[in-house]
DNA sequence: AATTAGACTTTGATTAATCAAAGTTTATTT
DNA sequence: AAATAAACTTTGATTAATCAAAGTCTAATT
């Protein structure tokens, strides 16, 4: 079985090979997210290889294998599932419930899961905005467009928030940026890297590049559901 | 912070304390309750001592200090509330749910465990009749008569199983021996090891003392609440 | 009192995960 | 083409938890 490691390994893995055209994760990257130093994520990603979870090409970086990719997924599923348990059922703060999954998603079987699916209702995306895999380990595929992508005068609908810290989480709830909610860019100036937005039908916010670059939107017309 | 490691051997010498006139435990117990040999115990023990939770006697046993008190019963609240969870909430058989807690117990916070708390409405018992901790540490005493304890006429009403293995578990619910069962004495063979019981109102069932020593009970008439 | 069985402790080794610091490779500047 | 910087890998050490096997104590039993 693998470690609560590996899982960690393997989950983080795989969500940055989703934002990597190539697929290939660096050493740098995996040591990043989760927080150890390089060299611990070279020994580490050795050993994923000689279990079989992952391809490892020297200072190129490392690709999920099948087996990889469908433990991976299995995390990803347990992770946002619980996330949305902490949030619906124990009515928890957003904010709070990534690291309180991050340490239950190891612990949970995946017959508990289960139950706890059916009792949630088989949700299709956790309190952040993100999809939830399914038993089979298939996902949906996200939108790649953030607000950053948008340009003066367009509508949009906030589909997810890209940071799980506990700050922005509070800034984005305060100022009505969730999941659902409805964008209007009012203005943009690259050069001062601001931006202001109409949040809903009647409250304005001005953000920088950084944060606009964290709400991931479809335009409006696109992609309803 | 304690290691998973350390939440269990606190948690299972605080029920064998319970379980002990002198409130000593040995080295053997631990050892027994834990799956691991005598020696990793003997470390595992002075290393519990060197961080001021027990109090340990080559060759006489081991004692919680107070903080080693505190953390133990932290440890079976959650384990208990959890198994109240997994039952009430999620509907999983009680022969699988001791399993699942052992491991949630250590993944799950004292915040969300708060709001399970509050969510289940404060629950007093988990479902083998087990008493929860209250989240200041306190826990009501449990009977400590048996079946065995029982004479020919006798009457009782069942207040716990002290067995968790499934199969146990599944011969108990087969057979209705659940907590707040009736029970009634038929007969008693000491010489034979068998006693013949009246579960409910028209269930006859033959056990022998090694059973009838793990269903815990309070005499009719007695602690009625 | 000597023997023995059982419980316990000690010792030496192993595995997983980690870090700091030293060494290597690759890509980018000059 | 050299020099430099950044990213990466290697090495040697540490910590927690464990086991097997050898050694020690204690409490019966003879
Ligand atoms: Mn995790
Ligand atoms: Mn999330
Ligand atoms: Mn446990
Ligand atoms: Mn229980």
């Amino acid at each position: 079985m693998p470690s609560s490691t590996v899982e960690n390994y393997l989950k983080e893995i795989l969500v940055e090979s989703i934002h990597s055209e190539s697929g290939l994760v660096s050493m740098g990257k995996i040591a990043e997210c989760l927080q150890v130093t390089p060299g611990t994520a070279t020994t580490m990603v050795k050993g994923l290889e000689k279990k079989g979870w992952v391809n490892y090409r020297p200072r190129q970086g490392v690709k999920l294998t099948t087996s990889g990719r469908k433990l991976g997924m299995s995390m990803l599923r347990r992770h946002r599932l619980l996330e949305t348990f902490l949030v619906e059922t124990l009515d928890l703060d957003w904010g709070e419930i990534h690291d309180e999954a991050e340490e239950l998603e190891h612990a949970i079987s995946e017959k508990v899961l289960e139950k706890l699916d059916e009792f949630l209702g088989r949700p299709t995306h956790d309190p952040h905005g993100d999809p939830i895999p399914t038993s089979k380990g298939n996902m949906p595929e996200a939108s790649d467009l953030s607000l950053l992508d948008c340009t003066v005068g367009q509508t949009a609908k906030i589909e997810s928030i890209q940071d799980q810290s506990r700050e922005f989480l509070k800034f984005a709830r305060k100022n009505k940026l969730l999941p659902g909610s409805k964008i209007e860019v009012i203005q943009l100036d690259r050069i001062a890297d601001t931006m202001q937005i109409k949040v809903g039908l009647k409250s304005f916010l001005n953000i920088g590049s950084k944060t606009a670059e964290k709400i991931v939107v479809h335009r409006s017309g696109e992609m309803e559901q």
